[in-house]
DNA sequence: ATTGAATTTCTTGTATACAAGATCATTGAC
DNA sequence: GTCAATGATCTTGTATACAAGAAATTCAAT
C-alpha cells in the first residue's frame, strides 16, 4: 500500500465507518491503524482529530477514541436541521439561479424518473445527490453550499436506507418537480418549504423506523 | 505558565486572532508557538490542525498554517448563511419554546434597552448575545443550536464592529421586541423573517462599510 | 470461589530525533 | 548590476523514545 497522508487517512477512516467496518462505540486503536495504514501514529493521531473534530467519534481524554454514531434523537435533530439548509438553500436559489441551471435540474430530473420506473436505488440516488447539490450550489453562496455539502455528507448513510421505503421514491420524484417549478417562478417561499418537507421527511420516516424496532424488541 | 492541552491551545490561539494579536495571512511558527506556550511541537501541531479544520486558518503543504480572516465576499456569504440559520431557529422555537424562557427573553430585552440609554455598548452587545443564545436553545433541538453557536461565534468579531453604527443599537431593540412577540403568538414565520433580516442587516452593514473604505481609497 | 489490592502491561500523550522539502543566501556567469 | 544556479539553513512532516495514566492480571485473604 501507498503511504497516505493524515487527510487521505481520515478520509479512508470516514469510509471505513460508513461502510460498517467500524461500528459505533469501536475504539480507534492508534496502533493497530498504524499497522495498518502502514505508518506510524503521529499522522494517524492527526487523522483522528479530524475525525472527533468533524463530530464521527469521541475522544476520552487517555482513554482513546471512539466511534460515536448518533442515537435516534441526534439524527432527527441532523435531519431537521438538514432541512432548514435545505430549505434556506431553495429559498435563495430561487431568486438566483440561472436558466442553465434550472435545465440541468430538469435533465437530472428526468434521469431521476427513468431510475424510479427502472427500480434504481443507486442509480435514483446519485441522481437526487445531484439535484440537491445544484440547488446549494445556485445560492451562489458557497459558504452555504459547504455547509449544506457537509452535513448532507455526514447524513448520507441514513438517507439511503429510507429510499427503499415503498413508494418513496416516487413521492420524492414529485417533490423534486414542485421545487422545480417553484425555481422557475422564483417562488422562493415553495421552494423554501417544499424541500424543507422533503427533507424533513427523511427524519419521520426514519424516527418510524426506530420506532417500529423499539416494538419489535419489546 | 502552566502546561496547556491543545485544546486550551486552540482556544487560546483562536482568542489570539480574534483580539487581533494575529492577522490575516500570518504564519503560525511551530517552534516559536512552542516555546511561547511552553510545550513541545506535537500539542502546538494538534492546536494548528483544531484552527485549519474550523477554517480560521489555512494549511499549505509544507509551508505552513497561516491566519485565513474571510474577506469582504465570504464574509457576506457567513453573514447570509448566519441569517438562515437565525430565520430556522425562529421558526423551530416558535412553536416550541416555553413560558419562562419568554420571560427570560423579556427581561434580557430590558437589559439590552437600559444598556442602549446608557450608551453602554459592551453591556448591549453581551445581552444581544444571551437573547440570540436563549432562541437556539429553545429550538429544542441541540445540533441546531451548536451549528449556530459555532456560526455566531466565528462572526462575533465582525458583528461587534457594526453596533458602534448610528441609530443600530435602537433600531436592533426594535427587532427584538417584534422577535419576542412573534415567538408568544407562535408565529414562526413573522419570527424567522424578523431574525433573518435581524441579522442579514448587519452584512450588509458590512458591506456598506467595505464600500465606503474601497471609495476613500482611491 | 470471590473479592480486593498491588503490580504489570498496555495505551495515550508529549518530547525529541530524523527526513524531506522550501526558503534564503551566496557565488559565479553574463 | 542582474540573474541564475547551487548550497546552507530553516521549517514542516514523520518516526521513535519516553512519561504518565488506565486497564488487566495476579495473588492473597476471607
Amino acid at each position: 500500500m501507498e503511504k497516505l497522508r493524515p487527510n487521505e487517512i481520515a478520509d479512508a477512516l470516514e469510509e471505513l465507518v460508513f461502510t460498517g467496518e467500524f461500528r459505533d462505540g469501536d475504539r480507534l486503536d492508534e496502533i493497530t491503524l498504524a499497522a495498518r495504514f502502514g505508518v506510524s501514529r503521529t499522522p494517524i493521531r492527526e487523522a483522528l482529530q479530524r475525525l472527533v473534530v468533524s463530530g464521527l467519534a469521541e475522544q476520552l481524554p487517555r482513554r482513546g477514541v471512539f466511534i460515536r454514531q448518533p442515537g435516534p434523537v441526534e439524527l432527527m435533530q441532523m435531519f431537521e436541521t438538514m432541512a432548514e439548509i435545505e430549505a434556506a438553500c431553495g429559498r435563495l436559489a430561487a431568486v438566483r439561479i440561472s436558466e442553465s441551471a434550472l435545465d440541468g435540474l430538469e435533465e437530472t430530473n428526468a434521469r431521476c424518473q427513468a431510475a424510479v420506473t427502472a427500480g434504481d436505488v443507486d442509480g435514483y440516488y446519485r441522481e437526487n445527490q445531484r439535484f440537491h447539490q445544484v440547488i446549494y450550489h445556485e445560492t451562489g453562496n458557497s459558504f452555504l453550499e459547504n455547509e449544506a455539502l457537509r452535513l448532507n455528507r455526514r447524513l448520507s448513510p441514513f438517507r439511503r436506507v429510507q429510499l427503499r421505503w415503498r413508494g418513496r421514491m416516487s413521492q420524492s420524484m414529485a417533490e423534486h418537480e414542485t421545487v422545480v417549478r417553484a425555481l422557475r417562478d422564483g417562488d422562493a417561499v415553495l421552494a423554501a418549504d417544499t424541500l424543507r418537507s422533503h427533507v424533513a421527511v427523511q427524519g419521520e420516516k426514519f424516527h418510524q423506523l426506530v420506532s417500529s424496532l423499539r416494538m419489535a424488541a419489546q
